[in-house]
DNA sequence: TAATATATGTTATGTTATAACATTGCAAAT
DNA sequence: ATTTGCAATGTTATAACATAACATATATTA
């Protein structure tokens, strides 16, 4: 049910939208922050900061550092187009940024691959709990780690 | 609606639990281990791992090192007595350790203060979700950030 | 041009967590 | 009673994750 693969034309869809939606706030989409989101969105899978940096480096085959990636990062949260997986201490692409304001995710522990599983019954849900207890959401954390259906058979 | 106070009482309470189950599942529940739990479930608020060190240091008057606190909040977490909040680098003491598997976690960012909302209609909704993608859980990380009652008033 | 704001470069350090190996203490087997 | 095995802890070192602080560059705009 995680779909093993982001095909190409997906890809490019996705960092068109996010460079569209840029343009139309005056976000500046700078060199180091459209490198940063493709390397995250064309890894499929859940990708550490660190390994960001490696990629950087490999690419541009200059000096870089730790702030560069974070940077790009935070910057990248802030709009919605990644978000972090805070239980693997990992960021992934999203692919419908500007839709909703928050993702839940599926991670499947052997193969890595992952999905926003972003159901607004889920979230009604959530809302429920939060007004029941009388608290004011800002933002929510649901990562739901297990094996999918591939994994799971074998 | 998030209590202020764990009351003397529900912490002995809370304590004597563990050990009784400690007791009855032959696990070891040694000085150190002890010490974390009452260090982590007095505390009233998320606590991190090194702040848990300083205390321990502060105890015993001897050198402590890391390992030794992560080796017993393992311990306590493979066992449901302690979560981690992941979206904090946190720990909290469970107050109903072995009724459940897993908890989920109200947080208020002004106050510290946290509750855990585990009621069945969000882990029923959970449930059908990861059924709905084929999806088999192992672990989930639910965590609401955002204010108490008190502080969204204030 | 000068002033301002935004983004990036760079160095250093802070924070969180674990690997690896030595030592201790206790209990079962010989 | 000694040896063996095991679980827990001690200790050193380092890995992994993240940010503070300040310098420099680049672009707008007054
Ligand atoms: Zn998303
Ligand atoms: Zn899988
Ligand atoms: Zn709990
Ligand atoms: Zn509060």
């Amino acid at each position: 049910m995680i779909k093993k693969e982001k095909s190409i034309t997906e890809l490019n869809a996705s960092i068109s939208r996010v460079d569209e939606i840029c343009r139309s706030n005056n976000l500046g989409f700078t060199d180091i922050r459209r490198q940063v989101f493709e390397i995250i969105i064309k890894n499929n899978k859940p990708i550490k900061a660190y390994e960001i940096l490696d990629e950087i480096r490999n690419i541009t085959n200059k000096p870089s550092h730790p702030p560069t990636v974070y940077r790009a990062i935070d910057f990248l949260i802030e709009n919605g187009f990644v978000h972090k997986l805070n239980s693997i201490n990992s960021f992934v692409g999203c692919f419908h940024p500007k839709t909703h304001e928050e993702c839940y995710f599926l991670i499947c522990k052997k193969c890595n691959l992952y999905q926003e599983c972003c159901d607004d019954s889920l979230k009604d849900r959530i809302s429920k709990t939060a007004v029941h207890n009388k608290f004011v959401i800002s933002n929510t954390t649901l990562e739901i780690e297990g094996h999918c259906l591939d994994c799971s058979q074998k």
